[in-house]
RNA sequence: GCAGGGGUUCCCGAGUGGCCAAAGGGAUCAGACUGUAAAUCUGACGCGAAAGCUUCGGUGGUUCGAAUCCACCCCCCUGCACCA
């Protein structure tokens, strides 16, 4: 029998992970006891989770760590439907297929953080398609509806600017998410007394709305604990970047962008993330901080982020590739690397292209944006203007747009046949010659 | 179905016949400063290296000229839909 850390609820207090939960004191009660069953739901709503769903997946790995059972929860079901909490828009529903496919891949990726081998607490993985795809309306009418109050659903907070706001309403397919995921809750109470839903602050009327109906309908007592919303100091959105989202799967986003990702987050920021991201103690991250507040310049806050987070979602393999290439390119100078580093950059993810047998005949702005460095010629044309554009380190200016074999040249070529095009600060591309 | 309101460049949001590729803000990109920060300043920001080209839900029309006017259509929202 797995031992209960008591203080995992301080732990996670003092971190800054809890927004809202309920119960309080009997929760802390009921989890301090003995080892219960938790679960925290994904929807399918793309190929790949994001980082954003990192703070509830290391969560629930916490409360493993701490001994308590948690079940991830893939929204086969509740994914076919969509979340309208805090959604300013209706959302264009996908297909069954699609949805079923993408439930494959975030099966497998929330698999990688929690253990299924622990023996009492291992984890479990469930998908809510299987306890709603046979049920009939009438059931549903009848069974799980009459338990909702109309009068209340309108009242969410999560819902309120789809009903107030002028220009936007909501469906009843919608509508009736929160009777879904209430179901889930209910339901694994029934079948794996499972006591305890986790999830994003959006996700707090949906989970009371749980707890109600477990009431209700098994007079069961259960728990909601919501995390917080990951903010940036700085008001825009986190987990995106001028590439787009950060995710999770390392075919969309490579070890190397992720590790720059964490790399690159805000002073004003860095220590809430150690605290959310990172499994350092609460004690560690302040003495990180003073330390960085005491000395001059850079903090070593951001690498430890970095690194750490890295290392939860790639791997060892996953960050070391992402070291050698951040290495690399910014402090090792590309000189100095052997014709294997950089093969190896290629195969750790730097984005590389092969140079264009005609690229001679094209524009050297044309070569770069098809290479998918910018997204218009006007970004290029920009840095050339302003020699931020490196071809192994030496600036080329607006004049070889029109020939850009005077940038690609068998004398500038490493190997006589690698470029590394810096494009801004930290924009990098490999490009190899055929 | 009826009655109202609305659909503008990534987002918000101005613009109601020429001065509009379309104000302003946000986001984003680049430069200076730096720590691959922040703040600040500067430039870019439909596409195109440029000449130029294509836009304001769609299609047609009026006009020398339309995002702006007219017609029809599509989509969204709100209200009504027993008595009427």
């Amino acid at each position: 029998m797995a031992t209960v850390d008591a203080t995992l609820l301080q732990d996670l207090q003092s971190r800054g992970l809890i927004n809202q939960m309920t119960g309080d004191d009997e929760l802390v009660a009921h989890l301090s006891e003995e080892g219960r069953t938790l679960y925290c739901g994904f929807d399918p709503t793309a190929d790949s989770l994001h980082i954003g769903s990192l703070v509830p997946l290391l969560t629930l790995k916490r409360f493993q760590a701490a001994g308590h059972k948690p079940i991830a929860l893939v929204g086969g079901a509740t994914g076919l439907i969509g979340d309208p909490s805090f959604k300013a828009q209706e959302r264009q529903l996908n297909t069954p297929e699609v949805v079923s496919g993408w439930v494959d891949k975030i099966r497998r990726q929330v698999s990688q953080f929690i253990d299924f081998e622990c023996g009492e607490n291992a984890a479990s993985v469930v998908n809510n398609l299987d306890w709603t795809a046979e049920m009939n309306v009438l059931d549903f009418l009848r069974d799980i509806g009459k338990h909702f109050a109309v009068n209340n659903m309108i009242h969410k907070e999560s819902v309120k600017q789809r009903l107030d706001r002028e220009g936007e309403g909501i469906s009843f397919t919608e509508f009736t998410y929160l009777l879904m995921q209430s179901m889930d809750f209910a339901e694994l109470h029934k079948r794996d007394n499972c006591t305890l839903q986790i999830g994003g602050s959006d996700q707090w009327g949906n989970i009371t709305g749980g707890v109600e109906l477990t009431r209700r309908q098994h007079r069961g007592k259960v728990f909601g604990l919501t995390l917080p919303l990951v903010t940036k100091a700085d008001g825009t959105k986190f987990g995106k970047t001028e590439a787009g989202t950060i995710w999770l799967d390392p075919a969309k986003t490579s070890p190397y962008a992720f590790y720059q990702f964490w790399l690159n987050t805000a002073d004003a920021d860095v220590y809430k993330f150690l605290k959310y991201f990172t499994f350092l103690s609460v004690e560690q991250i302040e003495g990180l901080e003073k330390e960085d507040a005491e000395r001059q310049g850079r903090p070593q806050a951001q690498g430890v982020l970095a690194r750490e987070v890295t290392r939860l979602v790639h791997g060892d393999e996953g960050l070391a590739a992402a070291e050698r290439i951040t290495e690399a390119l910014f402090s090792g100078g590309i000189e100095q690397l052997s014709e294997s580093d950089l093969e190896q950059l290629r195969l750790d993810g730097l984005p590389s292209t092969d140079l264009p047998e005609n690229f001679g005949e094209q524009s050297l702005i044309n070569v770069l944006v098809d290479a998918g460095m910018a997204a218009s010629g006007k970004q290029v044309k920009d840095a050339l203007g302003r020699n931020a554009v490196l071809v192994n380190g030496d600036a080329i200016g607006m004049d070889a747009n029109a020939d850009p074999a005077s940038a690609f040249t068998a004398e500038r070529a490493l190997f006589g046949r690698y470029f590394v095009v810096r494009l801004g600060k930290k924009k990098y591309q490999l490009f190899v010659a055929g």
